[in-house]
This record gives C-alpha cells, sequence and structure tokens, in this order.
DNA sequence: GAGCACTGC
C-alpha cells in the first residue's frame, strides 16, 4: 500500500507519456481479467474509479492479440468527452511502449486508438482499439449487424444504464448466439454486477418469463464476475442529526462551518437546478462579506449544463491566493465533470429527473431524492486529491430506509418510439418481446407503437414501413421531426384509403420548403439557442425580439438560423451582439449539414427540392411542421393556457416562447416539460385546425 | 408576466 501511494504522489510530476500504467490496480489482475475473456463469453467488470479499466483493459487485449486479423477491440462510453479524452491518453500510452519507435510515437500510438463520437471519426484502416459513443455503436448496428469488425465489445459504465448501453446489451446477447467468438465485457459499479451476470445467463423466453437460469454451457459458464479494487482516498461520511425542512438554507450554513472549522481544500455542493444554484451562489456571496477582510476567502461558483461554456470552465481555475473554491452544481459534476482539489463535498440528496407519462404524452421535470448508488457516487468525489470529508443534508436513517439502490433505468421512464423504430431498423420485429435487462412498462411500448403507427413509421402490423420508417430511423432526430424531414409519403394505411379519400401524410419536398424544414430541425435538435448574461435580460429580450415571427418559435428559430449563416457570416461576435449562442448556432450548422447527407443519400430529388424552397411560404412550412407534430397539438383557452389534445393536459407557453404573451387558438409544440406545478410547451407554433385533420385524419379521429 | 436535470445519434 505505502508503495502505492508514493508512486500517485510521483505521478503529478511526471508528463503524462510517462506515467507508469505498471501501479496501477488493475495491472495485479491482468492475467485473471485475460484468462476469463479468453474462457467465458462474457466478463463482467466491477471496478470503482480510478481502477484504470477503461485505459488498461483495451491495451491487454490488444497485447493478447484479440486486434489480429483486422478486428478491432471497442469500448463504448455514455459520453462524448469520455470517448475524447481516454482515446487520446491510451494513444500517448502505447506511444511509449513503441519506445524505439520515438519519432513515430504519437502518429504510430493514434493510428492505432482511435475514438468515433458523432461528427468527429478519428479512426482509421490501422485502428484497432476504438473508443466511442454508445449511441455510436448501435448506429453501426443498423449497417453491420452482428458488429463483425469487433472481436470484443466493452461496455463501460453499464451501470449507469443509460438508454443506448440497454439497448446495445439486448442486441449483443442477441449478437453473440451467432457469433460464438465475440468477447463482451461490461463494466460495472459493485451494486449491479449480478444483475449483469443474472441477464446474460438467461435465454430470451427466462426474459419474458421473468426468471433467468443457467440452461447454456450447462452451468455457469456464460458470464463471470472480476472485481478491481479502486485508487482513492477515504471519505469520512457524515449525517444530520435531524432531518431538514430546507435543504438550501442548510447547505450554505454547512459551507461557512466548513469554511471556518475544516482545513483546506474546495468544496462541491450538489444542489438539482439552475435557480436554487444561482440564489445559492448570491447567498454565499452576501454572507462572506461577514468575513474578516484578511481571513481565507470563499468564491463561490455555479456549475450546470446550460451555463455558458466560458463560465464553465471558471470551475477548473485554481482560486486567488486566500479563497476556497465552492462549486455549487447540478448532477452533471456527478459522473461527467470531475474537478480536482475537492475535499469536502456537500449533498442536498435531491436531483431532478425526467419521466414519461405515458397517458398524457407528458415529459415531467421534477426533484427526487436521490438513490444510494447516487449518494456514494457523490461522496467520492471528495476523494481524488486526498482523503476528503462528505456532509450529507439528510439522516443516516433517510439514507438507509428512503433511498433505492439504483436509479430507475431510462428506458422504463422514457418516451420508448424512438427506441421501437431504431429496435425494428435492427432488425427486431417483436419489440415487446426484446430481451431488455429491465423491461419498460407496457404502457410506454404502446403509447410509443400508437406514435409511430400515426407517423407512418408501421404499418397495421406494427412492422417498418419502407422507404419511411427505414428512413426515419436512420436519421439521428426524434421520430416526429424526421417525420417532417424525410422525404417520402407514408403509404396510407387499408382504412384510412377508406376513410379518407386517399389524403395521405405529405413531405417537405411536396410543401415546397425542403431547405427551411432541414433549418428548424437542426435549430430544435440543440439547446439553448437565446442566452441571457446575468444581468442583462433587458438588451437580450429587445435583441430577441427582433428575430421573432408573430406565427411562433419555429419560424422564429429558422430566421435566427438564416440570419446567422447570412448577416452573421457565422461569426462569434455576431452571435454575442445578438445574445445568441455561438456553439449552439455551430452545432445546428453541423447538425444541418449531415442531415442533408442523409437527404441526398435518400432521394435524388434534393436539388429539384432546393429550387422549389425559394417558394416557400411561412404557411407551408406551418403545414409541413403540422404533418410530423399532430399528436404534439393544443388549442389555447380564454384565460390564455392551453388545453393539450391528447391528454386534455393545461399546458403554459414557456416563457422563452414567442407565443408567451400571443394570442393564438389551435398551436403545435416541440416538447412539453412540467416544472414544479406548471406544465410548459417548448417552441410553439400556430396551426389552423383543419391542418390537424387533413394531416392526421385517423389520429384525430379516433381522439374525437 | 416570468423560467429550462443530464446525456446521445
Amino acid at each position: 500500500m505505502a508503495s502505492a501511494d508514493r508512486s500517485t504522489e510521483t505521478e503529478e510530476y511526471l508528463p503524462s507519456l510517462y506515467r507508469p500504467s505498471t501501479i496501477l490496480p488493475i495491472s495485479r489482475h491482468r492475467n485473471a481479467l485475460l484468462y476469463l475473456i479468453e474462457n467465458y463469453p462474457v466478463t463482467i467488470v466491477v471496478g470503482q474509479t480510478g481502477s484504470g479499466k477503461t485505459t488498461q483493459l483495451p491495451q491487454y487485449l490488444h497485447e493478447a492479440g484479440w486486434s489480429r486479423d483486422g478486428k478491432i477491440i471497442a469500448c463504448t462510453q455514455p459520453r462524448r468527452v469520455a470517448a475524447t479524452t481516454v482515446a487520446t491518453r491510451v494513444a500517448e500510452e502505447m506511444g511509449v511502449r513503441l519506445g524505439e519507435e520515438l519519432t513515430l510515437r504519437g502518429f504510430r500510438g493514434v493510428m492505432q486508438v482511435g475514438y468515433s463520437i458523432r461528427f468527429e471519426d478519428m479512426t482509421s484502416m490501422s485502428t484497432r482499439i476504438k473508443y466511442m459513443t454508445d449511441g455510436m455503436l448501435l448506429r453501426e448496428a443498423l449497417m453491420d449487424p452482428l458488429l463483425s469488425r469487433y472481436s470484443v465489445i466493452m461496455i463501460d459504465e453499464a451501470h449507469e444504464r443509460s438508454l443506448s448501453t440497454d439497448i446495445l446489451l439486448g442486441i449483443l446477447k442477441k449478437i453473440r448466439r451467432k457469433r460464438k467468438e465475440l468477447r463482451i465485457v461490461v463494466s460495472s459499479a459493485t451494486l449491479q454486477a449480478e444483475e449483469f451476470v443474472r441477464f446474460f445467463m438467461g435465454t430470451e423466453d427466462d426474459a419474458q418469463s421473468g426468471k433467468g437460469n443457467e440452461k447454456e454451457g450447462g452451468g455457469n459458464e456464460l458470464a463471470k464476475i472480476i472485481s478491481l479494487e479502486g485508487r482513492c482516498y477515504p471519505v469520512d461520511v457524515l449525517y444530520l442529526e435531524e432531518p431538514t425542512e430546507n435543504y438550501v438554507e442548510k447547505a450554505v450554513q454547512t459551507v461557512f462551518d466548513i469554511h471556518l472549522k475544516e482545513g483546506e481544500g474546495d468544496i462541491l455542493l450538489f444542489l438539482t437546478g439552475r435557480d436554487e444554484i444561482e440564489n445559492t451562489v448570491s447567498a454565499i456571496r452576501e454572507r462572506s462579506q461577514d468575513l474578516h477582510h484578511r481571513a481565507p476567502q470563499l468564491l463561490p461558483l455555479p456549475l450546470y449544463a446550460g451555463l455558458p461554456h466560458d463560465q464553465q470552465l471558471a470551475v477548473f481555475d485554481p482560486p486567488p491566493e486566500n479563497h476556497r473554491k465552492v462549486i455549487v452544481c447540478t448532477n452533471i459534476a456527478e459522473a461527467s465533470i470531475t474537478i480536482e482539489n475537492v475535499v469536502f463535498v456537500i449533498d442536498s440528496g435531491f436531483v431532478k429527473l425526467r419521466a414519461f407519462n405515458p397517458h398524457t404524452g407528458i415529459d415531467s421535470l421534477t426533484s427526487v431524492p436521490i438513490s444510494k448508488a447516487s449518494a456514494t457516487q457523490r461522496a467520492g468525489r471528495a476523494g481524488r486529491t486526498r482523503a476528503g470529508k462528505c456532509f450529507r443534508l439528510y439522516t443516516e436513517a433517510a439514507f438507509g430506509e428512503d433511498m433505492v439502490e439504483t436509479v430507475i433505468p431510462e428506458i422504463q421512464r422514457s418516451n420508448l418510439a424512438p427506441v421501437i423504430l431504431q429496435l425494428k431498423a435492427l432488425g427486431i420485429d417483436n419489440v415487446v418481446r426484446f430481451d431488455f435487462i429491465t423491461p419498460p412498462p407496457s404502457e410506454l411500448m404502446v403509447r410509443g407503437l400508437e406514435l409511430l403507427y400515426s407517423l407512418g413509421a408501421l404499418d397495421e402490423y406494427a412492422r417498418l414501413t419502407k422507404p419511411l420508417g427505414a428512413r426515419m430511423a436512420e436519421m439521428p432526430l426524434d421520430p416526429m421531426t424526421a417525420k417532417i424531414v424525410s422525404p417520402f409519403r407514408s403509404q396510407p394505411t387499408k382504412t384510412q384509403k377508406v376513410k379518407t379519400n386517399g389524403i395521405q401524410l405529405l413531405n417537405s419536398i411536396e410543401f415546397g420548403c425542403t431547405e427551411q424544414i432541414l433549418n428548424i430541425a437542426a435549430m430544435t435538435s440543440v439547446q439553448n439557442v437565446f442566452i441571457s448574461h446575468e444581468g442583462e435580460k433587458k438588451p437580450a429580450e429587445s435583441a430577441k425580439r427582433k428575430f421573432a415571427v408573430e406565427e411562433g418559435d419555429h419560424l422564429t428559430l429558422l430566421n435566427v438560423y438564416q440570419a446567422f449563416t447570412t448577416k452573421g457570416q457565422k461569426s462569434s461576435k455576431w452571435c454575442r451582439d445578438n445574445y445568441l449562442n455561438f456553439k449552439a448556432l455551430s452545432r445546428a450548422v453541423s447538425v444541418r449539414a449531415q442531415l442533408k447527407k442523409y437527404l441526398e443519400r435518400f432521394t435524388a430529388d434534393v436539388d429539384q427540392a432546393r429550387s422549389r424552397s425559394d417558394t416557400a411560404t411561412g404557411e407551408s412550412i406551418r403545414r409541413c411542421l403540422t404533418t410530423g407534430y399532430f399528436a404534439h397539438a393544443a388549442r389555447m383557452q380564454p384565460d390564455g393556457s392551453f388545453r393539450s389534445v391528447s391528454g386534455n393536459v393545461i399546458l403554459w407557453a414557456h416563457p422563452s416562447s414567442v407565443m408567451f404573451n400571443r394570442k393564438a387558438d389551435w398551436v403545435i409544440f416541440h416538447e412539453v416539460v412540467e416544472t414544479g406545478n406548471k406544465t410548459f410547451i417548448r417552441d410553439v407554433t400556430s396551426v389552423q385546425k383543419n391542418w390537424l385533420l387533413e394531416y392526421a385524419p385517423e389520429f384525430y379521429r379516433v381522439r374525437e
């Protein structure tokens, strides 16, 4: 132990190129890992942060020959940033190992180690180890259903149970039956290891009947667990003696208690959202003025995903002399972002979680108690640099009795329309019987199937339609947006033919607005287009008004996109002057380019479509939007609220919408978010009632 | 008249 500790210290002085990877805890398990992977189809690696599994295991596999004969070792990550940083680091390490070829070091390393994320494919023919986002591997499965290029597929951070991870696990279990030589590695936190084993042990029929067994191989031959110790420092966990009514107030108080009574080290405070964070930062700043001017000072910094990028980076800067940083953050710092030098963690015990209600079709975003796994993860953030302390703003009894072990997987609380579409495109005809590690509730399945049917992506036998449904699945868009971008008509179903005199869902080419629809689809795919600098709300509002279009947000977003790419010349200065988010708009440009490539592949008529786009009117664009968003329709009530068509729910235009204080009758909207006690619709556009009846006759006939 | 956890293709 002593020697391990010493080498950890020296590590910080050494350039990363010479990082002595042999001292990582995983190196002791090298042979055991290789033995298991050689002899068992599935290996579950239980490893804490800092065990080195992500960086070392793919290298061991490479050295052991798993990348011979042109095969590739894949390692998936739930986040883009992880895929790129890990790949870069492993390329450096391998460069060192090829010591005699010093001049080729970086080159050789980068060529053998690559990464693939959306918009960035850093791989080549000679790539042997490939880090990638889990969503990217799923995309590849559309082209190569057996993922035949890969000899080993490691699903890293599987315990996070992202949508893509869960789908991949089911797909991999299926692939493994056809490719006995494929090796699957699942990396997991302690709590869920057994669940992964049970999943891979069970046959498909067992999954349906709810019981696993060990039929295949006649025993425990399929999946094995191996545990790696992590490398982190001990963290003292402290609880409240009495529960608190107001954790925000308690948090501020705890910050000052730590500041006055504890030693050096920064503080990480977990809260739930932007509002709470900004209020807390101000409260800490205000109360800091009471500190003696020569005593150590506090520097409170907000951190959440919606914060402009430069302000996010501020949390990594070393604080000025005589200052202690207090980073007040959302869940973003639980797994996505690591900040060095944090010694104290304050955990509110809450997180905002999204859940989809299949009866109303509404996504709610509400604050709920975290899971035990999350609490452990948050506490661990205090022990990355040296021994730390975690102050939990709840009682030990609440931890033991009120908190669930792990959070409900995303697949059990999401709109499944995109999942179903993806599975169908992967050739899974019977999605209800698909081998999910945890099957989603049937109401979610039914709702998803209904939506896809009404969009024309599935026929009355729930088969994927061709070309429309198949093409929709290929595009990186949600199904409703994919419908309006897709250049294909849906084939009328038998009942439609009878009931609607042959009127069908049209497409953007026929409406003559393909170019505009591409821009709108790209804009609704990015977040936070408008920025409001703190204390500058007024000028930001009037800047926004310049782009506003009376008919709604979609045409307003179209205006912004067109201004950015023409007048604004895609410049960051122009964005600043107009209170627009340069990064978001640049991303919209990339998304649009990508969507355009899909369209070009789908149809040779794009040029023709472009010439017709000059004649596009606001009305034709709004009509086209209606063909995809008819299920998201609502009607304004006399009091200014809206009543939704499906679920009959009271909705309010989001304050960011141009419809916030405008009169309208019928509208369609991109998304609904329920927060606290109000339900908001975002990206709202006015339409006419007869368009809804015209473009979605069956949907509205049923509703009436 | 007042507000948006986190990811990913």
